[in-house]
DNA sequence: CGAGTTTATCATATTCACATGATAAACGCA
DNA sequence: TGCGTTTATCATGTGAATATGATAAACTCG
């Protein structure tokens, strides 16, 4: 019970963008070698985010990767979307037809764990994981077990959407 | 994020053997009709559960798959490890080097979701999904709420857990 | 025993995620 | 404009998960 691999660069990836790309865009070479990753391979999974306005790219001297929203705007869900569909794991055995109507016998138990999972990708952001890079050594257990009840029914303010943007790269 | 294909049809074939093989075994024919799954995969998939003392199985007339033991005794974990390493999720960001000495930046908040998952796992037994099939036509909801509640600190009694056997993965 | 039934296993095919290497297209700058 | 740099894209390869079909092995019962 995974996301991808794919998924996982792409996130180590963005983290990275956010980390070092702050004055001027981040080059595909010097991902890959951060994050020893495949160069060919994370310049398409790079392409991918761009295309779905995750990051901003551009080509020649002084070109490279930029995040194309500030970091707590960009929820780990907008990242992974374009290579995993989370919302395709709410029926644990699998079954399409397993929803509302006709619940398989997993769906009322499952249903909870899923929807924390899917709440833990909606709400977390970049910043609130380079909070954890620049930030203290480690959080009070007595906090997670909040944050974790707060997942179950998501907070007043969660992160903020990407909005619609009508902006061609060029 | 997911379980692999296989265990999804572990899952459901398991659990219809505990609904329908009480009385005499169950035969690969009669799950794999009833579940649309390949027959012979189907085969290969009940012989690995057997391996893992699941289910019984046997040969020629009168054979058939079992469950091997009551089950309330029988955890999804139980089901899904000879298919997929459920523990080895424990880092969202795929990083090997990744645990209590150098977390990554998504450690504290990813443990959280990640241990109610394997909770998940470990505690709900065959016999929590049979009772959904027999079962009233809905949980309260009140009660989903301690239930995931008691899935971060798990409960004292909780399902037992398979006897540590030498069983390698294929 | 011998015939029929059913699982166990082997050999092979298909599909997809992941990866590699080469080439094209865009960009900045002298 | 022309050259070097860097991303975009294409063509192809590899391995694991999934699937198929045939054959072997074990079991029941007449």
């Amino acid at each position: 019970m995974w996301i991808s691999g794919t998924t996982q660069y792409a996130l180590r990836a963005v983290l990275f963008v956010a980390e070092h790309g702050i004055d001027e865009p981040v080059r595909v070479d010097a991902i890959a070698a951060a994050l020893s990753v495949p160069r060919n391979y994370l310049s398409k999974t790079l392409h991918a985010l761009a295309r779905a306005n995750v990051l901003r790219s551009g080509r020649g001297p002084r070109g490279g990767f930029q995040l194309a929203d500030p970091p707590d705007q960009i929820s780990l869900a907008r990242v992974a979307a374009p290579f995993d569909d989370l919302s395709a794991r709410s029926c644990l055995l699998g079954r399409t037809s397993c929803g509302w109507k006709s619940p398989c016998s997993a769906h009322p138990r499952w249903e909870q764990v899923s929807n924390a999972l899917q709440a833990f990708f909606r709400d977390t952001t970049i910043a609130d994981l380079l909070g954890e890079i620049a930030g203290r050594p480690s959080m009070s257990p007595t906090n997670d077990r909040a944050a974790l009840a707060a997942l179950i029914s998501p907070p007043s303010a969660p992160a903020r959407r990407p909005r619609a943007s009508t902006r061609r790269r060029t």
